[in-house]
DNA sequence: ACATTTCTGTTGTAATTACAACATTATGAA
DNA sequence: TTCATAATGTTGTAATTACAACAGAAATGT
C-alpha cells in the first residue's frame, strides 16, 4: 500500500487530506488492491457497484458494447483517478459500462457505503473525503460533456481537431501525447479508423498536425477548430 | 411555496424527506423561487455558480454553444430535476453552459453550500438530502452517457431509432411524447433538421414509426435499433 | 378571419463518410 | 535475425449527410 501513496496523495479523491491519515482512512474504507494483467475486466457491464475503484498504475479504458458488440470507448482512465462511481451512487441499476485493462495495472477498491457514512475514527478528514468525491462525481461530468462537444461536431476533422486541442490544453503544450492508439482514437470519437488515419495525412498534408505513434504537435492556433 | 410541494416531495433531491420537513429545510437551503419567461436565460454560460437550481414548472433546455454560435442542446430539464449541480461542485470554474426557458416557468435555487454543510435544525434528513444529492449527480451522468449511446450511432436513422427507443423504454409504452420539437431534436442528436424530417417521413412509409407533432409511436420491437 | 411568423417536410447536389481491400510499417516472439 | 502478427496508412466506391432553397402546415398575434 506504501508504494502507492505518492498517487493517492496526487488523487483529487484524497485531496487536501493528510498522508499519515491516508492509510488510516483506507482501513475504514475497507481498502484492497487487486492487480491486472492487460486486457482483463475490471469490472464487467452488468454488475452491481458496492465499490469504488481507483486506478493506482498502469491505464484502463471505459467502454460501452451495443446489442451487436460495436464498441464505444467512454473514457480512458489514469493513475489517480477513481471509476464506477456513478453507479456506486445508485446501486439498484447495474453498470452498463465495462472497465478493462489496457496495461498492467493495479487497482484500489474502496466500500462506497463508507465513504457516505461517516466513520468514528477517521472523521476530521471524513467531510474532506465527502467533497472530494462529489468533486470527483463532478468532474467525471466535465469529461462526458466534454467528449459530447467532440462528438457533436459534424466532420471527422472538426471532431478530431476538437479533441486534439482539448488535450493540448489539457496539456498546456502544443506537443502533448494521448492515451489511444488510432483505433482506440476512432472508437473513443465513433468513427471509422480508416477515415480518421486519412484525415489525420491531410491535415499533415496541411501542415496544421504532426503527429508520430500516440504524440502529436498542434501547430499554429488551432484552438476549438 | 405551499403550491409547489407535490413536485419537491416527487424530486429526487427531496426524496424520503417528509412533506413537513421540506418547507423547514428549504428555509436552511436559503431557498428562493424566480420566475423566467419563455426563451430566457435561467443560467448562463460563464457565470460562475453557488446554487443548485430546481425547476418546478414549466420546461427547460441545458444547451451549449460553440464558438462560431452553433447550438448544441445537452438535455430537457422536467420539473423536479435539479441542474448546475455539477459546476456547484466545483465552484472554481465557470459554467460552461446555459440554461434556457423553453417556456414559462418557475425555478427554485438552492445554496450548495447548505445542502453540502450539516445545517443545525434539520440534521436528520440532511444526510438523506446529501444522498439525494449524490443520486442526483449521478443519474445527469447516466443521461448523459445514454445522448452519447445515441449519438455515437453512425446514420441519422441509428441515433433516432435509439433515442425513441430509450424514451419509449422510458415511459413504459411504445406511444410518447418527447420533450423537443423538430430542430431541438436534431441540435439535440447533432444531426440536420431537414435530413431528420426526411428519415422520419422513410421510417413512417417503411411502418416503422408514427408520429404527429412530438407524440411519436414505435411499431414492434424496435429496442436497441 | 387575416396576416405574419414559425415549424415541418421535400428535394437536389456537393461534400463527407463508412467500408472493404490492400500496402506499409511497427512490434514481439522464437 | 526471421517470421508472424498487429497497427497504421492508402485508395476507391457506394452510402449517407449537410446544406440550401423552397413549399405547405401550424401557430400566433391583431
Amino acid at each position: 500500500m506504501e508504494e502507492y501513496l505518492s498517487i493517492l496523495k496526487k488523487s483529487n479523491l484524497f485531496s487536501g487530506v493528510q498522508p499519515e491519515e491516508i492509510s488510516a482512512m483506507l482501513n475504514c474504507l475497507s481498502a484492497r488492491i487487486r492487480h491486472f494483467k492487460k486486457e482483463e475486466f475490471i469490472i464487467r457491464s452488468g454488475d452491481y457497484i458496492r465499490s469504488v475503484g481507483m486506478l493506482l498504475s498502469g491505464s484502463a479504458l471505459i467502454i460501452q458494447e451495443d446489442f451487436w458488440g460495436k464498441r464505444t470507448i467512454i473514457s480512458d482512465v489514469m493513475p489517480g483517478t477513481i471509476f464506477a462511481e456513478t453507479y456506486a451512487c445508485i446501486p439498484s441499476i447495474p453498470i452498463e459500462m465495462s472497465v478493462i485493462s489496457d496495461s498492467e495495472c493495479d487497482v484500489l477498491f474502496m466500500d462506497f457505503n463508507k465513504i457516505l457514512h461517516v466513520c468514528t475514527s477517521a472523521c476530521t478528514f471524513h467531510t474532506r473525503l465527502l467533497q472530494n468525491f462529489l468533486s470527483s462525481i463532478a468532474r467525471r461530468n466535465l469529461t462526458l460533456t466534454k467528449k459530447m462537444q467532440h462528438m457533436s461536431k459534424k466532420t471527422i476533422r472538426e471532431k478530431l481537431l476538437s479533441y486534439l486541442s482539448a488535450e493540448s490544453l489539457k496539456n498546456n503544450s502544443s506537443t502533448f501525447d494521448i492515451p489511444f492508439n488510432r483505433q482506440q482514437l476512432a472508437d473513443y470519437l465513433s468513427i471509422d479508423r480508416s477515415a480518421l488515419s486519412n484525415e489525420m495525412s491531410k491535415l499533415q498534408d496541411e501542415g496544421i498536425l504532426t503527429y508520430k505513434k500516440n504524440r502529436f504537435t498542434l501547430k499554429e492556433d488551432f484552438h476549438e477548430g
